[in-house]
DNA sequence: TGTTTCGTACGAAAAGTTTCCTACCTTTGG
DNA sequence: CCAAAGGTAGGAAACTTTTCGTACGAAACA
């Protein structure tokens, strides 16, 4: 089935490709079509049409919105960082974790790939928390 | 590029649909193609044969393995759970939070969703780890 | 026994995602 | 002014994922 009215934002679930967008976009701000695809090459080679045209797609389905009054379109995310990657990871802890975030917590901690700084900066949280 | 020779599993990317056949063997345990399907009706509608399908792909990847001696083949899941989250979680946080499990809890906590039993489930987590 | 039900196998269609070719316009620089 | 460089637009091709129709064998049962 496909989604024909695309809302503003929000309920998006980002694909792999459109995720590497939005990340780019995050770190560096509103960006060309250019320097975002420079970016993504830094990572993996990708010709700057397809970066081109993903990015007209985003447009289209409201996850970016752009500025056309320059010939070098200017694109921005348009909802926020913050809140897109809760949504992601509320449907990733509702998935993986039957929606408990301690589930996944302790699956974090009992990681070995959690450093120690890690865990000190977690508890750091939480005593602010009790405040 | 496709991928022709599947490792026997671990480094796994369970599509959205596999992941969904892994949560009910998950939960079920090792189950025949009609149980899974019967589980998954309950979410949303799908064809047998559809389920089916994807489960005899999955077992060719090698995420599954099945027994055919019964006309009913039983099907399971070759990796354990918790390797596989891990394997999951440790992309998800590289991708959205730079590999830092800080900043994902960080979210976690800022987020209303996060009721006060959990916050406190995770407290005596960090609590025993202390010891 | 014969028919209906339930199982697997296979292939192809449908849908979704990603990539890039081609056309064409604007800007830049010689 | 002309050529080269760099931009957007659109469509098609390639690939991946999902869905299901059809064929056919085994089991259940009237």
């Amino acid at each position: 089935m496909k989604q024909e009215n695309y809302t503003p934002s929000s309920d998006i679930e980002p694909t792999k490709s459109e995720l590497e967008i939005l990340q780019v976009l995050w770190s560096a701000g509103p960006s060309t079509v250019r320097q975002v695809n420079d970016q993504l090459n830094n990572l993996r080679q990708v010709n700057y049409t397809s970066t081109l045209k993903l990015m007209q797609i985003m447009a289209e389905k409201g996850i970016l919105k752009r500025d056309e009054t320059q010939m070098k379109h200017i694109y921005h995310v348009v909802e926020e960082e913050k809140k897109t990657k809760e949504n992601l990871l509320g449907k990733f802890v509702d998935n993986l974790y039957e929606g408990s975030s301690s589930k996944l917590v302790m699956q974090l901690l009992g990681n070995q790939k959690t450093s120690k700084e890690e865990l000190q900066a977690i508890k750091d949280m939480l005593n602010q928390l009790d405040q």
